[in-house]
DNA sequence: CCAATAACTGACCCATCGGTCAGTAATCAA
DNA sequence: TTGATTACTGACCGATGGGTCAGTTATTGG
């Protein structure tokens, strides 16, 4: 990122090609730990190793820079996360397992964790990209999920339900838990997510099991 | 709130008494829209029917009027959940359909909806004050549901399992759900809050069951 | 080595907004 | 009615930070 002014040194260097991915990296944990509108410019560019004039070379304005680390960072995850899913052979509640660990692995343990907390909070301010986000990110993300869910129907493994409304309850508790570790955890009583996981996929497993008790495995 | 200044009519009266709760409301809704670093004063102020001068009659500063709100709008709040409780007589598995149902009612219909998102959005930025709201409503309610959750256990009702995590199972879907209401749900496809909340109490109830001959912790 | 190019800097502009306070008018006691 | 009190107003100040751009310096092509 930011080279060190060594004496005689050059003062800086041009890199075109990496500045881009640099600010928007930069951006992203500023506006996840701040929150957008407490976020300065100043800082963003001073995280990516540049100056200020440089960050509106390469986005328009603050709101520019916004959109784009939504549709650059976040949208591809998605992508990802669609692939695994058809790429899977094994039962329903295994791949609704590994769904949930893995979404935890690539969302809540990544630079992406802060992501749902900005997208809700700063909804009311920016309603256009709120639209996008909730079309483009958070529908799609429910439909891999609600896939699963279909299928373990269609194969008899587990009981038959309303997916629409099932699946907002399964998504929901992760959703939460990676709002919550971005922000107020650090304040709360640690606790270990990875049976904070088990514990929600073995409750909602058991609930969605044809014979209550028996959720398929173990 | 604001009083029409008709022509030969007073353009404004003394209300030493109404004006706290009338800015707070105020603050609150404006807080809960914008978030604290976008909500400008002089429109919470419009919003009371006063001007900025007014809000610092009674607030020092623009924090101190964000700890306020917490104080004297959402910790009341938590203590009424508590009495209702320990006035609840019936089986622990109604007592939580109640307490989620209500906490819905009191909540996540009210002008308190847009607290869990405020809080978590605003974490980084006020750290006292979201260690404080940590303590006095968080764990707070947690504690209350948890309290339901070792009756049921006490009474045989529920099957034994961890109150810390299956409580934290319990309360991330009620709390997401009022962070979603509040900011990206209007641009999603609409839903019927009851039924989440029942499927979500479904799961749940069916997860806790005690199961004949499968009965044991894990 | 020497332009020519353009990536990058940083000082600057100015609208915005938290916060102040001298003045004004509503209220009340006498 | 009137003077004393004080709740309230609104113009103002200073700091902050988004956004600009003339100038600087790394880079490249000849």
């Amino acid at each position: 990122m930011a080279q060190s002014p060594k004496s005689g040194r050059q003062r800086w260097r041009r890199r075109k090609a990496a500045r881009p991915a640099e600010i928007l990296d930069a951006a992203l944990a500023s506006f996840v730990e701040r929150g957008f509108a407490a976020t300065r410019l100043d800082e963003v560019a001073r995280r990516a190793g540049v100056t200020k004039g440089t960050v509106y070379l390469y986005y328009r304005s603050k709101q520019a820079l916004f959109r784009a680390v939504v549709e650059e960072l976040v949208v591809p995850e998605v992508a990802r996360a669609e692939r695994e899913v058809r790429a899977f052979h094994g039962t329903s509640a295994d791949l609704l397992r590994k769904l949930v660990h893995d979404w935890w692995r690539t969302v809540g343990l990544s630079r992406l964790r802060g992501i749902p907390k900005l997208m809700t909070a700063e909804s009311g301010n920016f309603p256009d990209l709120a639209r996008y986000f909730v079309t483009h990110v958070a529908q799609r993300a429910r439909r891999v999920f609600a896939g699963v869910l279909r299928r373990g129907m269609r194969d008899g493994e587990f009981r038959r339900c309303n997916v629409e409304y099932a699946v907002r309850v399964l998504v929901a508790p992760l959703v939460f838990a990676a709002i919550w570790e971005g922000s107020l955890a650090k304040f709360d009583k640690p606790y270990r997510m990875q049976r904070y996981l088990d514990t929600h996929l073995d409750m909602f497993l058991n609930g969605l099991s044809v014979v209550p008790g028996k959720d398929g495995r173990r």
